[in-house]
DNA sequence: GATCCACGGGAATACACGGATG
DNA sequence: CATCCGTGTATTCCCGTGGATC
């Protein structure tokens, strides 16, 4: 928490005590660096990836489990210490019985989320893997491989890229992520992160690993972890807790945004603990099934503006994707017409991020108008949305 | 000049309904 | 009664354009 969101907090809350001491704590979209309760996961994914400790390369590998199932958590935690490891050593020390191996294989986490396209994914690897600036634009997608595979060819050491949200609606599924980093380089091995059980996914490699949803205990576990850092002491108290994760059912995501909801109503009304009331409107707030916040705060600048516009409106002017378009572009939020807010709206209704309810009677002619309806809980959104847009 | 990408606009298609037609 | 048609909307699809960068 830095200095100005400290001010913030005291200067809303009148100098009173506040239930919340750390957004960022309680975010259902931040990591910690020790993931709770994922041990034997990260146990598994560490025996998979032994061989890089002697600069062999891993397999590719897929890691699959259900939405807040902590998948995101393990690895990129997992990612980040093991880069730190690497980095550490970037000067190898040759051997006389290693001359042919890389002395010590890189780790890279790509979010396929924010590197959609099969440019920017070799944009995000590359970058990583580079001091100098990558050039976003100029260059050929083809042009940024063979340069990614002089890369790789130059340091001589193997790479390990994870591709972390794979086979969403809007990202590269697992083949075609195979299909691009495949050919790249025989020193390049990936681990594929994704929901969907392997069976149903093409080209799915050998190598799986499979995280279950968290068991009640579990989830209480890492909500009480979270809280402990989050928010002020007896602000939840335990019976609540596990109110919330019975309520999940196994969803860390889905928990986590209803304390943040819960609580963020309890700081802004002045009390000091959250009430039940606060819980229940938190939980209220969480659509099931729901779309993760990480999704939603992935997607590109104006689109997240056109849902913050979405979301600030009055119900009632969300009763035609027509009328909530024109409503959003009248906004200050975006600098676009209301044809295009209008096609971003389907789009995003195509991606499951909204839903489009049709009218059950048609009054009038034509084709009824349908409702527009949110699939992510829009309070914690508007929150982090505003936590995010003044970085 | 090449390249990626987001916009913007509009054409094509789908759908709902009432009324006409076979 | 089943089907077709016209009209008005809603929805999907497609492609050209232009900014920004190399």
């Amino acid at each position: 928490m830095n200095l100005e969101e400290r001010i913030e907090r005291r200067r809303r809350s009148d100098g009173r005590p506040t239930p919340v001491t750390d957004y960022d704590a309680i975010s259902p979209v931040s990591h910690p660096d020790e993931p709770t309760g994922r041990g034997p996961v990260l146990e598994r994914l560490l025996d998979h990836l032994d061989p890089a400790f002697e600069g062999r390369l891993p397999e590719n590998a897929y890691l699959w489990g259900p939405k807040g199932a902590g998948k995101s958590a393990v690895v990129s935690a997992l990612f980040a210490h093991l880069a730190a490891l690497t980095r550490q050593s970037r000067s190898p020390i040759p051997t006389a019985t290693r001359v042919e191996r890389p002395a010590v294989v890189d780790f890279v986490y790509a979010d396929v989320r924010t590197a959609e396209s099969d440019f920017a994914l070799y944009h995000a690897v590359l970058d990583d893997l580079t001091e100098d600036r990558v050039p976003e634009q100029g260059v050929g997608t083809a042009q940024l491989r063979s340069r990614l595979r002089d890369r790789l060819a130059a340091r001589d050491r193997g790479v390990v890229v994870c591709t972390d949200h794979v086979g969403e609606p809007e990202t590269h599924s697992l083949s075609a992520v195979a299909d691009l980093l495949d050919p790249v380089s025989p020193s390049l091995s990936w681990l594929a992160v994704g929901r969907r059980p392997p069976a149903e996914v093409e080209a799915a490699p050998e190598v799986r690993v499979e995280v279950e949803a968290y068991r009640r205990h579990a989830l209480m576990d890492v909500l009480t972890a979270r809280t402990s850092r989050g928010l002020g002491r007896h602000a939840l108290v335990h019976d609540q807790l596990r109110e919330v994760a019975t309520w999940a059912d196994g969803d860390a995501h889905d928990a986590l945004a209803a304390v943040f909801g819960a609580a963020d109503r309890a700081a802004r009304s002045g009390a000091s603990g959250v009430a039940d009331e606060h819980l229940e409107a938190g939980m209220a707030d969480v659509p099931r099934p729901c779309v993760s916040l990480g999704r939603v705060l992935a997607l590109a600048e104006n689109r997240r503006r056109v849902l913050y516009g979405l979301v600030s409106l009055d119900p009632d002017r969300m009763q035609s994707v027509g009328a909530a378009a024109e409503s959003v572009a009248a906004t200050e939020v975006v600098d676009l017409s209301a044809a295009t807010v209008e096609r971003i709206l389907y789009e995003l209704a195509e991606a499951g991020v909204i839903r489009r309810v049709s009218r059950e009677t048609s009054d009038g002619m034509g084709r009824p108008p349908s409702r527009l309806e949110p699939r992510f809980p829009t309070s914690v959104f508007r929150q982090l949305y505003a936590l995010t847009a003044n970085r």
